[in-house]
DNA sequence: CGTAACTTTGATCTCGATCAAGGCTTGTGG
DNA sequence: CCACAAGCCTTGATCGAGATCAAAGTTACG
């Protein structure tokens, strides 16, 4: 698929190298991304799409390597191709509140301010294109629709952001743990089936506004409930939907 | 200034009446309108501006009405000419999350689902431009700009949604209201004299994740503490923004 | 003035945090 | 193949920030 993924498959569990400088692609090399109907480079039609080819550069970024760094300029957009990134803020003390989770086809970085709000760090082996900012803008000049798509893809984050708010200052641990379950099934592609989670209890804690052993104790008290099976390997199987959704909905227990 | 408001000194107190129902406004309504130059009509010049004033409808909305349902159908955007609206979302058994407070040159109504995300209620006598939604597709069409400033209005409410994820997720009480208050500041004429509150304490609650008590409780720490001075009919003067700074950021105490 | 809504303050309770062991899993090297 | 180490994850005991319950005190408005 790729060619420049010699080192790859050496060493993913050793987070110690830096990010990739990655190249500049033939132009037709859009043209045959695998991710590009899910992504926001779907809106650049085949005539046009070297245009964008020649902007990308695509990196790879080892496990555990944040790539954005919360508060330093912001130069650069990125596209996920693939795997999972985790996107967070923290508090001078160490506190942190993750965001979201990101994974393929998702786009980062839009922000009018010249910082990045917020810091980006590969949760597995992370292969994205990044655009440089000044390069998407003439882009966005020329291609209005591509311009459309950001607006629709900020407004889906507002929407996500606000649901994030209502549970962060409304919820209950359940009803927090609840609805994190209920999320990940939604883009799951068979929901039915275990479902993995491909973050650690502490990225599920710093995302729910809680901690490791709340997180911990929740799904235990879940499994214990029988609303769900928590499998091997960071998965799980909703077992009980219509009460986990009742419960995440935050209706009277 | 408008000829349209014959009932609004009348009983402000009162949230009983229905919506007003307004009308399109003449061809060079927009051309005088005082809010224009702090909103996204700005981007449309003298020149067109006419085809947005025929889109427009001018609406008086009273305190205390819910003039945005959350989900009902979203067939219009809103974009208010003055006073102080809030936006929230509740659950099932009345619990309620504050997204945030809008005024004078906010546009309200971004998302791509067909259903508004969120509720809107006056908090005092509003007066706002509603286009709808099909109509607005037509301008955005015909005005590129007008796609572009609003994808920076939702980048920015992105970011600021992404400090309140940290905030509700992470802080302490003190440091919630802390950072309320700085914010209030912020955007005040003179921060520091009095700068007023134009909600009530269960809207602070409602909105920093809080109760009634703890705000009151926390406002009045701050007061002993002689970080800030309550004022008369919901006002508050910073006195020792420094500190509150440093509270706000989360700093070791 | 009187009343209804909002705010403050106090007493007590509780959910989730913190502190503290153990138990699993995974990866490395003998 | 097993021993060991280093992370994670789970579970238990206790604590505490903020919620809840309760009652005055203020404000605003008719």
């Amino acid at each position: 698929m790729s060619d420049q993924t010699t080192c790859l498959h050496q060493r993913e569990s050793r987070p110690r190298r830096l990010i990739l400088a990655g190249a500049h692609r033939q132009p037709g090399y859009c043209l045959t991304c695998g991710i590009r109907a899910q992504s926001v480079c779907s809106v650049i039609d085949d005539d046009d799409i070297a245009r964008l080819a020649e902007v990308a550069v695509e990196t790879l970024v080892l496990p555990g390597r944040t790539f954005i760094e919360e508060g330093t300029a912001a130069t650069d957009f990125y596209n996920i191709t693939s795997g999972n990134v985790k996107l967070f803020k923290a508090l001078p003390d160490g506190r942190r509140q993750i965001m979201g989770f990101a994974t393929t086809g998702h786009f980062l970085g839009l922000a009018v301010s010249d910082q990045y709000a917020f810091g980006a760090e590969a949760m597995d082996t992370v292969r994205l294109c990044r655009f440089s900012r000044a390069r998407m803008r003439q882009l966005m000049d020329d291609f209005p629709r591509l311009e459309r798509r950001l607006l629709a893809e900020a407004s889906n984050e507002l929407v996500a952001a606000q649901n994030q708010m209502l549970l962060l200052g409304r919820k209950t641990a359940r009803e927090r743990v609840a609805s994190f379950l209920l999320d990940r099934m939604r883009d799951a592609t068979d929901p039915s089936q275990d479902v993995p989670l491909p973050m650690t209890r502490s990225d599920m804690a710093d995302y729910l506004g809680l901690t490791i052993e709340t997180v911990s104790r929740t799904l235990s008290w879940m499994r214990a409930e029988r609303l769900i099976a928590i499998g091997r390997g960071h998965t799980v199987r909703v077992t009980a939907s219509e009460r986990l959704e009742t419960l995440a909905a935050g209706e009277a227990a």
